[in-house]
DNA sequence: TGCATTTAGTGCGATATCGCACTATATAGT
DNA sequence: ACTATATAGTGCGATATCGCACTAAATGCA
């Protein structure tokens, strides 16, 4: 499996005009298989983690709201992981509905409105960290994080691209 | 909306025991949700450009089936992309609708099938090829590829560890 | 050889994702 | 001030994703 994603990766097939993209078009081609994979396996990892129910983009709005800003609008947050706003609301209605957050009406936008962290819900971010610790320093004592730290920059330039793109 | 992302990676808050993931932590947590974010975003662009109906998913099987190998099993497939057998049933389901694939006994198992590329799954694959290339080729002009190609290693690490740890 | 255990693919159903269209509100231009 | 246009959030419905359970076949062990 490994050994066959692998080879797909590395494989210079050459030749074929416009059959095959290789030279720059394959490096970027492979580059977004991976992320793919690498965004499945993580949520697949990360899910299995938290409580039923809980899913990914749950933990990562609360993460959002404790690292960045309480407060925020959905459509702040729907830019910020880059998601349609209505799969932003459906997120943001689980949470409510399990009283990690409280949604008000946003003083400065009669349209809009603010999502604020609930006590349950700062807690429970707290208890997923916790949770999802183990796995992540596993990852960390089996992958020179320094490496991963040096490559953020970079997926950070290309998330930006892309954003600044779409 | 990037300037929050990118303070939420860039900020070293540190101090709460418990509460905050930094340090290496920290970094694998901003790692993956770059990945996150990248996937997003990729996906959203390419099925913008492939023909209605027509999801990543489905490109990339075509893809995979054409750079790796044909006449894989259904098997093989959800495991080099990391997904659950079920959702490949669905992908695979939705391209032999469209006469890309067709689906045969497998003549080494009794319970299995192999996935064969049609003519039209072929030249649909390198037409999709094309409707992404242009898109492809303003990132590689936007972003140096010789980075990217040096972080491909280091993806596909962090790819095989979560594979054969899962 | 027989049988317990494992595995491949899928039916089925629940939930997540997300586009379309809409209402209410904000913004921009005259 | 008025109005055309844009925008925030969401109802609704279609499709994708995926777990559970199952049948049929394969594998491993006694």
């Amino acid at each position: 499996m490994a050994d066959e994603q692998a080879e797909e990766i590395r494989s210079d097939r050459g030749g074929e005009p416009g059959c095959e993209p290789d030279g720059p078009l394959g490096v970027w081609f492979a580059f977004f298989n991976e992320v793919g994979i690498l965004h499945q396996l993580s949520r697949t990892l990360f899910e299995a983690r938290l409580p039923d129910g809980v899913t990914l983009p749950h933990f990562s709005v609360l993460n959002h709201l404790i690292r960045v800003r309480d407060g925020q609008t959905p459509r702040a947050l729907a830019e910020a992981f880059q998601v349609p706003k209505t799969s932003m609301t459906h997120t943001l209605a689980g949470l409510e509905a399990r009283g990690l957050i409280a949604m008000r009406a946003n003083p400065e936008d009669g349209r809009s409105k603010q999502v604020w962290l609930t006590e349950e819900g700062r807690r429970f971010r707290n208890e997923a960290i916790r949770l999802l610790s183990d796995d992540v320093a596993a990852i960390a004592s089996a992958i020179d994080t320094e490496r991963i730290a040096a490559a953020l920059p970079l997926l950070a330039e290309v998330r930006r691209y892309l954003d600044e793109n779409r």
